[in-house]
DNA sequence: CTGAAAGCGCTTACAG
DNA sequence: CTGAAAGCGCTTACAG
């Protein structure tokens, strides 16, 4: 070792991956996209775009998809990827307990792990790789603040899919609120939250177009995930002006109503980069053997009309 | 090439890379950073970056560091850079007719280079690798556009640091001036052009500060460049209120100004990516024989004191 | 011009 | 346990 160091010896990654021709098998555990419109869609896209980077190197990677919406089917697939016996996973923890049940197993066979899009704490995860919800939030209610009139209601909506929504909507909102706490103490702004369901619930919109249409003190709304085009598809319908939208993600229907004008703004959390840093990260663990950042954020990248078409494309 | 196609094969690069261990030699051509704050140690630090990334195949990089302000240099480090016979090169092509003479006499020995930042049209170049300036200027219009009072006077302040300015600058005020155009036909913002010199005249800066004391319908100021730092320590000192500030680039003095709340948005064009991106494509052209893209444009990102923080650090 | 041999810097199975 | 040999998939100098 005196000599490696005294000569600065450095070890010829390329003649070692050529000489070893081992093949290292990592597994993603990530939703199933229904449609090419998904967000999932998008950390796949990018993890498969970093893998043409290793691919040479004998990378092996094999998806693992669950339904977003059912935790047996996360804890089936969890099943299978223990069988295919990985070197390292990438999960998207969104179910909690089940997500807890699989990382045990994960220490027990010394396979690393990282987390990607949600986080859970303390779980001795390689690396976290997501947006921060709560800043997020928090800077979506400042681009709200400086462009609605100084005493209005902002309606804040949550679409809660299912019973254990993902944490990071929670977050959002928190920011959502604590900015105005923080930067409107009279409390001139009134925030009111709205949960919404996830299904086509034809009846609660019609309600809540009725809502927007008489009360004339709504002037901004924010709607704390990607649904966010449905009710951009409302105001639209309604032909309600003056106020003013901001959602999530840069779904093409999303990215249709920013065009329009119907969307004010929309927070993007890079997906694409998101995966195509997980594969990176944990290549460069295992293959590598280098350290990796325990924690990744993302970008809290604000998208307007004006710049929505110079986005990297993956 | 029949049979090529029917084992569908791929030739191993890292099998190619150990076996003909020839170094490639890549040439850059940018500005020399004064201090560690200058905006283009960005640019190299993101190529030094990607040159890890490459450094087992045998790229050998040289710098070639002209000042900013001396087109003379610029042509004595473009002949140093001859001399060296690089098989690629990165310009920033901030001078028009010395970069025009340089490229004819690296078309004549057929060395391919890439522009960065600033672009020439319909120089052959390999690509380029920078931002839309007009529209970084649009969206800036924009941005100060939702938080200024709908009639009212706004500054545009061009830097002038020489006499051929970057041709992007006039781009910036051009897309500026374009979306007043286009969304104040009444014209009930006042646009106000004002060129400053880029050395410390103390004189029209206080000239400066008594006319927006005095000027009450002075509500935004759009700095072109990433001066605007200047304009932030004369509204601080002066205290002056209610004037709402947008310019360019993240460096220390500005971002500085942006968390005070002095500065109210920043146009971030990722110097460390165009770096990074550069040297990323120039190798994949010399060593990969990969097509490229021709044109390469930078996101646009609107930066604030609430994502400042998580921006991507090189 | 063609084709076989040596070698790039490692890893790994194997002989001693 | 130690150390030399073979081989990973290419390139390139060289013999024929």
């Amino acid at each position: 070792m005196k000599i490696v160091e005294e000569l600065d010896y450095k070890p010829n990654l390329i003649a070692s991956a050529l000489a070893s021709r081992k093949t290292t098998k990592l597994a993603i555990l990530i939703p199933r996209s229904i449609s090419e419109e998904s967000y999932w869609i998008k950390p796949l896209s990018g993890i498969n775009n970093a893998l043409q980077n290793y691919i040479q190197y004998g990378i092996e990677v094999k998806f693992f998809l669950f339904d977003f919406f059912n935790n047996k089917s996360f804890e089936e697939e969890g099943e299978k990827l223990l069988e295919w016996v990985p070197q390292g996973v990438i999960i998207a923890p969104l179910f909690y307990k089940e997500s807890i049940n699989l990382i045990g197993q994960l220490k027990n066979l010394s396979i690393p792990y990282l987390f990607i899009d949600t986080n859970i704490q303390d779980q001795e995860q390689l690396s976290f790789i997501g947006q921060d919800s709560f800043q997020s939030g928090y800077l979506s209610a400042k681009l709200l603040d400086i462009c609605i009139p100084s005493s209005c209601s902002v309606l804040i909506i949550n679409f809660s899919h299912r019973i254990d929504n993902p944490n990071h909507l929670h977050q959002r909102e928190e920011g959502f609120r604590t900015y105005f706490e923080q930067n409107d103490p009279e409390h001139k702004k009134k925030l009111i939250p709205l949960a919404l369901e996830d299904k086509e619930d034809e009846e609660f919109i019609e309600n809540l177009s009725t809502l927007l249409a008489e009360s004339k003190t709504i002037h901004g709304i924010f709607v704390t995930n990607s649904k966010v085009y449905r009710i951009a598809r409302l105001l639209e319908k309604k032909d309600l002006r003056g106020i003013r939208l901001i959602g999530y993600d840069l779904l093409p229907k999303n990215t249709e109503f920013l065009k329009k004008g119907v969307i004010d703004f929309l927070i993007n959390q890079r997906p694409e980069e998101q995966g195509y840093n997980a594969l990176t990260t944990l290549f460069d663990h295992v293959v590598g053997r280098k350290t990796v950042e325990a924690i990744n954020f993302t970008p809290i990248d604000i998208i307007t009309k004006e710049n929505i078409d110079y986005q990297k494309v993956f």
